[in-house]
RNA sequence: CGGGGUGUUGUGUAAUGGUAGCACGAAUCGUUUGGGACGAUUUAGUCAGAGUUCGAAUCUCUGCACCCCGACCA
């Protein structure tokens, strides 16, 4: 990609109004825009982000053994479903309008209210089950205030995933592996995430939540010393050792909450009487398991915990681009060299930013670089071509290197 | 939803009842080019409405928007 035509724009000035370090960094270098309070667009730079971290939950999610089936359900859903869960009222978050001929419709914060209804015309028989679909979507939650940029939003990109069983004993069993799976995705993505037991709330028995630690984070953990189990506040207030090695040395910080995995049971098969027919020829309720990952907030988490005071410090993994190329100069040599390697590298399938601006200088281009936070930047300049090499900076790291022209691309591509 | 704060060119700020100015950005030209270059010219603004006043960015009221604290949070 040009830089010079890459749909964005940085700004040297921190915005008054912003507070969080993701929220101004993801601003200021162009992933993302602010439409209105908790409302955002994500521009190339962060839709490929988002992408990125689409891409590693997809394939975990289709692969053995969370062997989902990607679907996509609707955001406007009809009230009787609600109404049916008891939720039209009780969901405080819930955004209602009225659709044509007066209807009442919501916009769905979550889907089990389509999910299982979907379920109900296609699982009859225990044959049916397991089975387990899952979507990426956005989410409508009228959260009564927004806030800390990405991280808590009224509109945002989920992946949710539901589970289907025949017995609890099944549904566990799949639950387990779940929490590993999820567990390794944001291992995936070059994050660390602590698995958090919690509450299960008022709509199912227990949960598991994914917790990544940052200051700018609203949720308390803490995260036992022994095990590594984390906790959340009301585990912590009900059990004064470690539920998991009753260990009882805490470790206490501020955490985003990234994902969450919730045993429903028959929560919501129940109302919607959501049933299937078991080899003795007996009727019985489906059991339900949901499973989800949020993931503009995983992205500024992302950002929370990976930067400095000059800018982004992506994970390769998640990185927009793999590398930045910046030529420095305006010998004609280097600039033939540099659209050389642009070329070379789009060949071996490096996500390349190109940044060819002439009439910038090399102290923006630099100061942009670290802005935009991409792993590698690769400099040629009359210097580095008299030693036949480019100089290799990773972003995470100050040292700078020279290497060879023929090599760096091996390098970049093995890390 | 309760409380607090703030709204000035695209962005950041100044003007404390009396000429709306500066920097960045953007545009044109020239000189520059290894850590946010320099000169010249240009561009663009008082959130909306009402009120007080000879005169309002500034004071008052209403509305709207955004931010922060709290509460809430599948």
């Amino acid at each position: 990609m040009l830089q010079s035509k890459l749909f964005y724009k940085t700004d040297k000035n921190k915005s008054s109004d912003v507070e969080s370090v993701s929220h101004d960094l993801l601003t200021r270098a162009g992933y993302v825009d602010q439409l209105m309070a908790g409302v955002y667009s994500f521009l190339p730079l962060g839709f490929r982000v988002l992408k990125n971290i689409e891409g590693i939950i997809r394939k975990n999610m289709v692969e053995a053994p969370a062997n989902g089936q990607e679907i996509l359900m609707p955001s406007l859903t009809p009230k009787e479903n609600w109404v049916k869960t008891d939720r039209w009222e009780n969901f405080d978050v819930l955004f209602k309008l009225k659709g044509a001929g007066d209807k009442d419709v919501a916009l769905a914060p979550t889907h089990e209210e389509v999910v299982v209804p979907l379920a109900k015309k296609i699982v009859f028989s225990y044959k049916d089950l397991p089975i387990s679909v899952f979507q990426f979507q956005n989410k409508f939650r009228n959260e009564l205030r927004a806030k800390s940029g990405i991280l808590r939003t009224r509109e945002f990109l989920m992946k949710d995933l539901y589970s289907l069983h025949a017995t609890q004993e099944d549904f566990e069993k799949y639950y387990d592996k779940m929490k590993k799976v999820y567990l390794s995705v944001f291992k995936q993505m070059g994050i660390k995430a602590y698995v958090t037991l919690a509450s299960g709330g008022s709509f199912s028995k227990y949960s598991h939540e994914y917790q990544m630690v940052a200051e700018a984070g609203e949720d308390t953990i803490y995260i036992c010393q022994k095990c590594k189990l984390a906790i959340n506040k009301e585990i912590k207030e009900e059990n004064p050792t470690c539920p998991e090695c009753k260990g009882g040395d805490f470790e206490e910080k501020k955490a985003v909450e990234v994902g969450n995995i919730f045993s429903l049971g028959t929560k919501f098969s129940a109302p919607f009487d959501l049933k299937f027919r078991d080899k003795d020829g007996s009727e019985k309720p489906v059991i339900m398991g949901c499973y989800g990952i949020g993931l503009g907030r995983t992205m500024g988490a992302v950002v929370e915990a990976n930067h400095d005071d000059k800018g982004i410090i992506w994970p390769r993994e998640v990185a927009p681009f793999l590398a930045h190329l910046i030529p420095v100069g305006q010998d004609k040599k280097v600039l033939k060299l540099a659209e050389k390697l642009y070329t070379d590298l789009q060949k071996e399938d490096i996500e390349i930013l190109y940044d060819e601006r002439q009439d910038k200088t090399a102290g923006e281009k630099f100061a942009d670089a670290d802005l935009l936070g991409i792993p590698y930047r690769i400099v040629v300049s009359e210097k580095t071509l008299l030693k036949n090499s480019v100089e290799l900076k990773e972003r995470a790291k100050s040292a700078v290197r020279l290497v060879k022209i023929k090599e760096f691309i091996k390098i970049i591509k093995n890390g």
